[in-house]
DNA sequence: GTTAGCATGTAAGGAGTTACATGATTTT
DNA sequence: AAAATCATGTAACTCCTTACATGCTAAC
């Protein structure tokens, strides 16, 4: 029935959680709050803001800003989206949760941008199961290639020892940022610029 | 025409290249090779073997080794595959491009993997690419940040911060690799393991 | 007046995953 | 004789991209 719980969704909500806005510029948000190896195309936002307006997340919104002015004729094409009450509160939802989706590869990244909107028990839940997410891993790999240790050459080596340098920089990174919170209040963090 | 030139085609026929296999211990071999972070499914390596197949790549192989002995009745399942004249000289093509589609994130490390098998040139032309992709990405996400600035807050930057300074490591460690791929001699590298 | 950027969308396809379905062999 | 692991496969689905198609608005 609830279709389409993915990264996108949840980034879309998040962000027109802060301030209505239109699919072309929340893609542009959507870019720079994620930085994404390569920018998010229109034919994966536009269905999505479709779904979202089935499910009764978000609706069109009419253009406040910018009223009909002096230089301007009518309105252009643009459609604002404003999330709606069962839209925030879904959103809410998700960023409570801090279950296991939430420390996954493509996700987690998301979480951690709306962070700020996040209690400090949940927040504390993600970044320890992250870490332990990418220990597993490191463990994974490091037995893996102990097993086929005879058959790898100096490159693959090289490859796998640079991965796993990288995942050690990571978990070291979530340590910090576990002490970090471990000094904080609980609930949400105090100044966040919810600039509309 | 040509279908599915992917990064796990490309995989299967590099390991298929040093000794026939079958599909399960294929999969083994590429989740160590690749420090895949979720290892591969048997839904993406068999159709992909099969493809292979009818592309006239690979073939089935006669299982040669453990032959039928005391405690074995008849061979089982296991179906060997081993790589054709045609899927060898593919595989070669393939290596020997160092295009564009070697410096993306999916693919550079199956390349990196196989630099065993590939030209010294071709080398350094993949390790400068992937390094001048890294470096343009690094300063598109330092402008995107730049004009967000303030509308980011604090756990954002944060998460940008480590993101820029893991394509930083990246690009210093590119650098070494091709500062010791220049102290090499032209061609292939010396010494492989190439065992059965 | 034409180029560049803003703005919205659809159809087809790519590269995988999950869940299912089946059975042989080895270990306990 | 049960459980673990080896072994092969398919159908449906997910989430995204590319390529296409359209038109408005601003700047030069």
């Amino acid at each position: 029935m609830t279709r389409r719980a993915s990264t996108l969704e949840l980034a879309v909500l998040g962000l027109l959680h802060d301030s209505s806005l239109h699919g072309y510029e929340l893609r542009k948000r959507l870019n720079a709050l994620l930085g994404w190896s390569r920018s998010l195309s229109y034919g994966s936002l536009y269905p999505c803001l479709k779904d979202l307006l089935t499910a009764g997340w978000i609706v069109e919104d009419e253009p406040v800003d910018e009223p009909v002015g002096p230089g301007r004729r009518s309105r252009r094409g643009k459609i604002v989206y404003k999330l709606t009450a069962e839209g925030k509160e879904h959103f809410q939802g998700l960023l409570a949760d801090g279950g296991p989706a939430s420390w996954e590869d493509e996700t987690f990244g998301v979480h951690l941008a709306f962070f700020g909107r996040t209690d400090r028990e949940v927040r504390m839940r993600i970044l320890e199961g992250r870490r332990t997410r990418l220990e597993e891993r490191r463990e994974g790999v490091r037995a893996s290639i102990q097993r086929a240790r005879d058959r790898l050459d100096e490159y693959t080596l090289e490859l796998h020892r640079h991965g796993l340098e990288s995942v050690d920089r990571e978990v070291r990174w979530l340590t910090e940022l576990i002490t970090t919170e471990q000094q904080r209040p609980p609930g949400r963090t105090p100044e966040t610029p919810t600039k509309t």
